[in-house]
DNA sequence: ATATTTTTGTTGAACGTTCATTCAAATTCC
DNA sequence: GGAATTTGAATGAACGTTCAACAAAAATAT
C-alpha cells in the first residue's frame, strides 16, 4: 500500500522538453542545455537516461509519430467501416488538433530535414511512411472496388499523402497563406474527384 | 584589348560550394570550413565577400530559387499559350532535370527547415511562394474559363503547389518509394481530374 | 619601358564562444 | 547501508569571426 508522490518521470520530461524546444526554436538551436532547462533537470541527466543527444532526438521522433499513428487509428476506427469514410477521417485528423498544431507541425518539418543527415532517423522515417502509405493504398483500393471504379490505388495513395505533407509544409512556412480549414477542404475535394463516376 | 585570365569568381564559387555542401551533408554540417575547402579558398575569405555565414546562406537560397524561376518561366513560355499547357509544362519542369535533381531537392528541404529559424530566409521564402502561388492561381482560372468550367482557382493552385512540394519532400526522404516519373504522373492525373467535364 | 605607390584580393593563425559529454561527488529512496 | 538517481563543474572539440600580414594587380610616376 505504498502511497507516495510518484517519482517524476525524467525520461518523459526530457522527451517532451525536446519536442517543445524543436518546435519553438528549430533543430539548430535545440541544445542539451536548453532541453535540460526546459525539463527542469541538470545537464548531466541526459546521459543517464539516453545514450546521448541523438538517441534522445530519435526517441522524441518516435513519440511524435506514435501519437500521430494513435490518433489516426482512433479516428479511422470510429467510422462506419466504409473505406471512403476512413479516408475522410484520415484527412480530418491531419488538419485538426491534436495532430495539426503549430508546434507539432514545426517539429515534423525539423525532423524531415534532420532525417537526411541521421541514418537512424532516416531508417525510422522510411519504415513509418511505408506503413502509412500501404494502409492508405489499401483504403483506396477498397473504396474504389466498393464503388465499382477503376483506380490506380498506389498512385492515389501517393497523391493523398504527398498532398497532406505538402500542405503541412507550406502552412508551417507561411501560416497566413491558407488556414487548416482550407487545407482540409483541398484534400476532401481531391477525394471527391477521385471517387466521382469516371465515365458517365 | 585586355586579354587576361579572368579573375576567378570567388563569390560564385562560395555560393556553389554552399549549395553542394548543404545538399550532401545537410544544414547542420554545413560549416564555414567545409564550404571554403570545397570552394578551394581560405576560411577568412567568406567575410570578404559576405557579411557572414548567414548572408552567404541567404544568397545561396536566392540563387537556387532563381534557377527554378528561370526554368519554370522558360518551359511555360515554350508552350502554345494555352493555360492548360502551361500547367502541364510547370509539372514537367518540376520533376525533370535540371530542377529535379537529388542534390537540389535536398537543398530545398534543408532551406525549408532553416527558414523557420531565420527571419531573413523566412521572409524571402514567403515572397517567393506567394508569387508562385499567384501565377498558378491565374493559370487555373484561365484554364477553367477557357473550358467553361466552374473551378475554385485558389484552391486548385494551393493543391497543385502542395502536391509538388509534398512529392519533392517524400522523394527526398525515400527515393525508392516512387520515381520522378510516377510523381509527374500523379500531378498530371490531378490536372486531368480538375479539367474534366464536371457535370456531364 | 621601368620603377614606385596604391588598391584590391587573399591568407591562416588566433580568439572567444558554444557545444555534448564525462565523472566524482552529493542526494534521495528503499 | 546500499543502490539508484541527480548534480554541476571540468574537459576538449568544433564553430564563426577577426585581423595583421602577405601577394597580386592596377595605377601612377619617372
Amino acid at each position: 500500500m505504498t502511497l507516495r508522490t510518484p517519482a517524476p518521470d525524467r525520461r518523459r520530461a526530457l522527451i517532451d522538453a525536446t519536442l517543445s524546444i524543436i518546435a519553438e526554436r528549430g533543430f539548430a538551436e535545440t541544445t542539451v542545455a536548453r532541453i535540460c532547462d526546459a525539463a527542469g533537470v541538470s545537464r548531466g541527466l541526459i546521459s543517464h537516461y539516453f545514450a546521448g543527444k541523438e538517441a534522445l532526438l530519435l526517441e522524441a521522433y518516435r513519440g511524435l509519430s506514435q501519437e500521430l499513428a494513435a490518433e489516426t487509428a482512433k479516428a479511422m476506427g470510429d467510422g462506419d467501416g466504409d473505406p471512403m469514410s476512413a479516408l475522410r477521417a484520415l484527412v480530418e485528423v491531419s488538419f485538426r488538433p491534436p495532430v495539426f498544431e503549430a508546434d507539432k507541425i514545426a517539429a515534423w518539418l525539423a525532423f524531415w530535414s534532420a532525417a537526411r543527415g541521421s541514418a537512424a532517423l532516416n531508417a525510422l522515417n522510411r519504415k513509418l511512411y511505408r506503413g502509412y502509405r500501404a494502409s492508405v493504398t489499401r483504403l483506396m483500393a477498397e473504396a474504389a472496388r466498393s464503388r465499382g471504379l477503376g483506380l490506380d490505388a498506389h498512385r492515389a495513395a501517393t497523391a493523398l499523402t504527398a498532398l497532406i505533407d505538402g500542405l503541412w509544409l507550406e502552412h508551417a512556412l507561411d501560416p497566413e497563406a491558407f488556414g487548416a480549414d482550407q487545407a482540409e477542404a483541398v484534400c476532401l475535394d481531391y477525394l471527391d474527384r477521385l471517387f466521382q463516376r469516371e465515365t458517365p
